[in-house]
DNA sequence: TTTAAAATGAAAATGGTTTTCATTATTATA
DNA sequence: TATAATAATGAAAACCATTTTCATTTTAAA
């Protein structure tokens, strides 16, 4: 059941892309918070640990593990891109979000994901006949403002 | 019924916003394409009806429109900003959207989109009571590879 | 070993977007 | 109408997340 070594090695294997302890270190931290990490803040974290990792690595290591599909990149709007580990084991699994348009606060949802995705499942089929697309992933999120922020604007 | 004036005058007076013919102009210019352009696509159209108006104007008049709530503005993941008219008489309406991961190519689709907004109407309902949101907006899209692109991939 | 390929970091470049600032246009006031 | 206050504008510069370049180091293959 259990393979040897950690969850995303065959992923890695399997894309011939070799596991270095950069690598290590940025799926590790990605494990271990339950943020949506830019990758400065991952670089910072990065930092704390090996400081000789540098910046771009961070960002190639983040390009990679997108094209494996062990990241998602997001974008909420605020100027930088946002990760977080996808399919992890014992991680949340798919989900989606809501975000406060002026904090830029995100809070991760999971009630009625069941009717959203059936629905989902349901758009996704027709169109990818419908337009001949091969269909791998989607986004849903809800836009607003938070509890602190909706204040003056009532 | 009508007002006397295009059916954006009551939010420019709404925001004390004045309308000038470089906004006049923006405007059109969204109204006349069913593209999802970007700044700088605009600005070239802009520029072709009146050489005078800057980039930076275009910047302004576009980030007033989205507060305005008159154009929305999207990341379809090409590395710019893109914007369409939103809830404007005669227009494509509420849509979602199908972009390929490639080409970028995006496609608005409306198909079970009452489907679709009835069932994240429950969920934002409930959203918006559980984590005490305004919720404003949401958005629908799905990821993948278009006709042209799936080549190689199969 | 020896050799080829992959990964890395520092520095520079890129490019979309924002800021600054001086000027011009519009509106309010006298 | 003249005058003052406010808003809008464009050019240039600044900003800043991300990408590219390039020389060096690490790893795997022969
Ligand atoms: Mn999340
Ligand atoms: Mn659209
Ligand atoms: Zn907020
Ligand atoms: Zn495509």
């Amino acid at each position: 059941m259990h393979g040897r070594g950690p969850w995303w090695r065959e992923k890695f294997d399997q894309h011939c892309v070799r596991i270095t302890a950069a690598r290590e270190i940025v799926v590790n931290i990605l494990h271990e918070t339950d943020e949506h990490l830019s990758a400065s803040d991952i670089y910072m974290k990065a930092h704390a640990i090996s400081p000789e990792i540098g910046l771009t690595t961070i960002y190639r290591t983040l390009e990679l593990l997108e094209q494996m599909r062990i990241v998602q990149k997001f974008d909420f709007g605020d100027g930088q891109a946002r990760f977080e580990l996808l399919n992890n084991p014992g991680g949340k699994g798919h989900h989606h979000h809501l975000i406060c348009v002026k904090c830029k606060k995100i809070i991760d949802y999971k009630d009625f994901i069941d009717e959203e995705i059936n629905c989902l499942g349901k758009t996704q089929d027709f169109l990818s006949q419908k337009y001949n697309f091969q269909i791998n992933d989607h986004l849903v999120s809800f836009y607003g403002l938070c509890e602190n922020c909706r204040g003056g604007e009532r």
